[in-house]
DNA sequence: ATAATATACTAACATAAAGTAAGTAATTAA
DNA sequence: TTAATTACTTACTTTATGTTAGTATATTAT
């Protein structure tokens, strides 16, 4: 009869990197901002349509913050914000796993 | 025509905790070998389906062991392998950043 | 002896998420 | 005028996940 439960503040964290593509996104953001298009070639097998739609959720999550800038052409980027720039330290132990795996 | 690419073993890695439940499922197991239904009970909201198709994933990926104890009833446990605890300090840092924001 | 409960699953089917291909609108370049 | 670029959206298909029920073995309760 136990019933500690988990973290739900952990259990959040999952909900958004326990979804595909959202990991490697913000890792790429992690690099310095980005346009829509250069993530898209970064990451060639995800297509626009999770792009679009994991960005949509990353700027709903306060994770990344979307830039217009009114140039001609328009320009639009996306850059992490500081809670965004917070899951470096995760994303290196992540690295050293994988390489050392 | 820059054409560098993302890390593949980076890539491997959230082809593992980019699934739903996975990180979950390897958070709970750091705390110690469970048995199938200790699992179940401690994240409610996942399926029996989804424990035991993840556990077949995390054991091909050799994250996890089973063990069989030959006892009377059979108990069954599953316990993280070296590579399954080497991804304690990412847990940990995400912890740190579920926590902080 | 029979029924109920426990563990560790599997099977069948429904729904939600992701993949694929094409299209749009605004602009610029050839 | 036609083609290309960017940042998307729409419609449709396939895959992943959720839901419910069931199986096999064993123990406990009545």
């Amino acid at each position: 009869m136990e019933d500690y439960q988990l973290c739900p503040k952990f259990e959040n964290a999952f909900e958004l990197l326990g979804k595909r593509w959202t990991g490697l996104i913000v890792h790429v953001l992690l690099t310095g901002p980005k346009r829509f298009k250069d993530i898209s070639v970064l990451i060639p097998s995800m297509s626009d349509r999770m792009l679009s739609e994991r960005f949509k959720e990353l700027e709903a999550a306060e994770i990344i913050v979307r830039h217009v800038y009114p140039e001609t052409p328009v320009r639009i980027e996306y850059e992490l914000t500081a809670k965004g720039k917070g899951l470096k330290p995760v994303m290196d132990e992540l690295q050293k796993w994988a390489d050392s795996h």
